[in-house]
DNA sequence: TAACCGTGGTG
DNA sequence: TCACCAAGGTT
C-alpha cells in the first residue's frame, strides 16, 4: 500500500526539520509550553527571522510564564517594540496573568482557545505541538500547501472552509504537532508563495496543482484594496538632553506604546490637532511609513524652547532612548532629528 | 463579513 | 519602486 501524505511528510520532517530555538532540544521529548506559546504569538503574521532575536531576548529575561506575569507591563511593551501588531503584546500580558493564576497552560485546544490572543490557529498549534493533541492546524502555509495538493480553485478567503476540511483529512492521529510543523516548514522552504521548489518537494507525486502544470497559481486570492496616504505631524520637544515622550491610548494604532506627541492622525483621517505647546517649531523633515492598510507621511517638528508641554508625559534621557521602546515609526522620526 | 492592526524582506 | 507577503486575532 502506498504511503499516505502524512507518513511521507513526517519522514521528510525527520531529516529536514528546521532547527528553531523554540523547538524541543534533542533528548527532550516535549517542548516547553511557555516557549511554544511565546513563539506562536510572536510568529503571528511575522517571519521567523524577525522573531528570533525577540524570542531570545524574552526567554533570557523572562524564562517562564510566572516571571513574565510578574513583570511590569511597560517593560514587556518596550521589549516588544519593533515587532509590530502591539495588541499581541497587550494580550501577552493578560494571558500570562491568566495562566499564572490558574497554575499552568490549559492542555486542550478548547481550553487554550479561551486565553487572550489565542485564536483558532494558535490554540490548535499549541495543543498539537506542546501537548500532543490531534488538532487541525491551519495557517497561511497550510492553506497554500493544501490548496495546491488538492488543486482548490476557490479564491481565499472563501476557500477557508474547504481547505480546513482537506487539512483535517490528512492530519494524522499521532504526531499531529510534528505534522503541523512539517507542513509549515514545507510551506516556508519548498512550497513557497512564489517560485515553489517542486523538484525538492516530498509530496510532488501527490500534488494535483503540480500535475496540472502551474502550482504557483494557487491559492487564488481576492485583489487587495489600495491604501490611502495620510498626513500627520510628530513633535520632538527637547530640554537638557531629554525628550518629551507620551504613552499612547491602550487601543488602536500603536496602542499602549511610548511615542512622540502627534497631531491626532489615524487610519481614517489626517492629523489636525494643535501642537502640544505654543512655541517655535522647526521642521526636521518627513518620515514615510507604510502600515497595513494606509501609508503615512509624518512631518517631524522640533522645539528646543522652555515652555512646558500640555498633557501627560515624561522627560526621557536621549542617551537611553533605545530603552524607551519606541515603535518603528517614532524610532524613524527620532533618527531623523538626531541625524540632523 | 470586513476592517483594523506593524514591520521588514522580496521579486 | 512597490505590491505582495509572513506560524492571525479581535471586533
Amino acid at each position: 500500500m502506498a504511503a499516505t501524505v502524512s507518513e511521507t511528510l513526517l519522514d521528510w520532517y525527520d531529516t529536514h526539520a528546521r532547527d528553531l530555538p523554540w523547538r524541543a532540544r534533542p533528548g527532550t521529548p516535549a517542548p516547553d509550553p511557555y516557549r511554544v506559546w511565546l513563539s506562536e504569538v510572536m510568529l503571528q503574521q511575522t517571519t521567523v527571522a524577525a522573531v528570533k532575536p525577540y524570542f531570545e531576548a524574552f526567554t533570557t529575561r523572562w524564562p517562564d510564564v510566572s516571571s513574565l506575569a510578574a513583570a511590569p507591563e511597560e517593560d514587556i511593551m518596550a521589549a516588544w517594540a519593533g515587532l509590530g501588531y502591539y495588541s499581541r503584546a497587550r494580550n501577552l500580558v493578560k494571558c500570562a496573568a491568566a495562566v499564572a493564576q490558574r497554575g499552568g497552560f490549559p492542555e486542550t485546544e478548547e481550553g487554550l482557545r479561551d486565553l487572550p490572543g489565542l485564536g483558532p490557529y494558535t490554540a490548535a498549534a499549541i495543543a498539537a505541538i506542546a501537548f500532543g493533541e490531534r488538532a487541525v492546524v491551519v495557517d497561511a502555509n497550510v492553506e497554500r500547501v493544501v490548496a495546491r495538493l488538492f488543486a482548490i480553485e476557490d479564491p481565499l478567503p472563501g476557500a477557508r472552509k474547504a481547505i480546513r476540511v482537506a487539512a483535517d483529512a490528512i492530519t494524522p492521529d499521532r504526531r499531529a504537532g510534528d505534522f503541523a510543523q512539517a507542513m509549515m516548514d514545507l510551506g516556508a522552504t519548498i512550497c513557497t508563495s512564489r517560485d515553489p521548489k517542486c523538484l525538492l518537494c516530498p509530496l510532488t507525486q501527490s500534488c494535483e496543482a503540480r500535475a496540472a502544470g502551474d502550482p504557483a497559481r494557487l491559492p487564488l486570492k481576492a485583489r487587495k484594496k489600495d491604501k490611502p496616504v495620510r498626513q500627520g505631524r510628530a513633535y520632538w520637544i527637547e530640554r537638557n538632553g531629554t525628550v518629551w515622550l507620551v504613552r499612547r491610548a491602550g487601543k488602536g494604532m500603536l496602542g499602549g506604546m511610548r511615542a512622540l506627541p502627534d497631531d491626532g492622525w489615524n487610519s481614517r483621517s489626517d492629523g489636525s490637532d494643535e501642537a502640544p505647546l505654543a512655541g517655535i517649531w522647526e521642521s526636521a523633515g518627513l518620515v514615510r511609513h507604510a502600515f497595513t492598510h494606509f501609508a503615512l507621511e509624518l512631518s517631524v517638528l522640533v522645539n528646543r524652547g522652555s515652555e512646558q508641554p500640555k498633557g501627560e508625559g515624561e522627560w526621557w534621557p536621549l542617551d537611553r532612548l533605545e530603552e524607551a521602546g519606541l515603535p518603528t515609526l517614532f524610532a524613524k522620526a527620532a533618527r531623523l532629528v538626531l541625524a540632523s
